[in-house]
DNA sequence: TCTGGGGTCCTAGGACCC
DNA sequence: TCTGGGGTCCTAGGACCC
């Protein structure tokens, strides 16, 4: 396990029994103002904030000069600026971002099939059969921060450890630009001491209803009772923590996570009075929706409208469709139906968004074959369904269905 | 100090069915 | 003729993560 250097992050000492450490928490530091620097190495050194410089922006990135100042990511940056008023703001390139993320994940594919991405600048890697190629969990770190180097010019930080919630959390202590191996019988000892809010899924709300209850630390959380999670956390979270805190997470390192939903929100400058602006910006996102539906080959069955007010109060409203849908005329026509509906349309708006739910492959959705509550239908009504579409007899059942039953459109594979 | 935009997961209540 | 229990679906809101 870690012991601190001189800057107080955690380091793996020389020797360290590396074998249980199968699963690498791959993370980049700074990774959005790293780039930039990256085009602006004359910056280098200076505290760097990335984001817009309009009234309602956030802070989208920030390197660790900005930090010092109390400058992370999400905060204000009315605030940021206060706190750090020579900062250096940079637009944001997403585009660059990723270019580089895809550099990177590349790498990491080289190094073993199994790589699951988490966001744009970290993943998840299973090692452990990498080991006769490339060595042990340890000597793959070393080569993949090697190789992110050499090629990207810039530094990531990697956790190895037996559990993806140990990992991810060796990875952020040994930031920036370290490595930490955490070996399994290790586990308990570095993480009863630590806060809870190290714990995966402890926000500053639970943080604060934990430390209602008296407890600090993840040790203390290792002890609590289960009716006191229980009353915390509901049942789901009760588990869940309690078994991170005694360091067991069976969750597996997965390479593809099927999409549930796609969406997309605004934030105007000022608040929004004018319906006729609010029915524009609706109309504007249903298509943005609907042209990633149909470029993911997907289509929804459920159509939300998000409204957040001047207060900052937040609704969601939501309606499912009889037909699922790609098409940003019916996507809209349900959200701006929801938005009369509610007859607040005097109020200050702040913020409208769209998002479709429920989603499925869309040719199966279009035949019919699958159905959410009746399953995969049955041959009959395959055919009535295909001979209504193409014509009767143009489709045989056998080339219809597919050539056995593992390579059936993915919604039937959910679980 | 005043809160982005992309998501996921969980809870809880009501409708409905058996 | 007063009411059980399980299961699923739908909806709304909230917490959390990157």
């Amino acid at each position: 396990m870690g012991k601190q250097d001189g800057t107080g992050r955690h380091v793996t000492p020389v020797g360290v029994d590396d074998s249980t450490a199968t699963i690498l928490h791959v993370d980049m530091d700074a990774f959005f103002a790293s780039v930039e620097l990256l085009d602006h190495p004359e910056l280098v050194g200076k505290p760097v904030i990335v984001g817009h410089r309009s009234a309602r922006s956030i802070v989208t990135a920030a390197t660790y000069e900005a930090r010092k100042f109390g400058v992370n990511s999400a905060l204000p940056m009315s605030i940021a600026l206060r706190r750090c008023p020579d900062a250096i703001v940079l637009e944001p390139h997403f585009e660059r971002y990723t270019h580089f993320s895809s550099m990177v994940m590349t790498i990491f594919d080289e190094v073993t099939p199994i790589v699951e991405r988490l966001g744009i600048d970290e993943a998840f890697l299973d090692v452990a059969g990498a080991r006769t190629v490339f060595g042990s969990p340890m000597r793959v770190a070393e080569l993949i921060r090697a190789r992110v180097r050499a090629e990207t010019g810039l530094v990531c930080s990697v956790g190895a450890a037996s559990t993806k919630f140990v990992a991810k959390l060796a990875s952020g202590l040994s930031k920036p630009d370290g490595l930490l191996v955490v070996p399994a019988d290790q586990t308990i000892a570095l993480l009863h001491p630590l806060p809870i809010a190290k714990l995966w899924g402890v926000g500053g709300k639970t943080e604060e209803n934990l430390r209602g209850r008296g407890l600090h630390t993840i040790g203390d959380v290792a002890r609590a009772s289960r009716e006191m999670l229980l009353k915390a956390v509901g049942e789901a979270g009760a588990d869940r923590l309690h078994d991170l805190a005694w360091g067991i997470d069976p969750r597996p390192v997965h390479t593809r996570a099927e999409e549930k939903s796609v969406g997309h929100e605004l934030t105007f400058e000022t608040n929004i009075t004018d319906p006729a602006i609010i029915r524009t910006e609706l109309l504007r996102m249903s298509n943005m929706v609907a042209v990633r539906l149909r470029n993911a080959q997907l289509v929804g069955r459920t159509v939300v409208l998000k409204l957040r007010f001047g207060d900052f109060t937040t609704i969601t409203r939501s309606r499912t469709i009889a037909e699922p849908t790609d098409l940003g005329r019916k996507i809209y026509e349900e959200v701006s139906e929801i938005y009369e509906a509610l007859g607040r349309q005097d109020a200050p708006i702040r913020l409208v968004g769209v998002r479709a739910e429920q989603l499925q492959d869309a040719a199966t959705a279009q035949l019919g074959l699958w159905d959410e509550s009746e399953g995969w239908r049955d041959a009959e009504d395959v055919m009535d369904a295909a001979s209504a579409r193409f014509g009767r007899g143009a489709v045989k059942p056998a080339r219809l269905l597919g050539h056995s039953a593992h390579e059936r459109p993915r919604l039937g594979q959910r679980d």
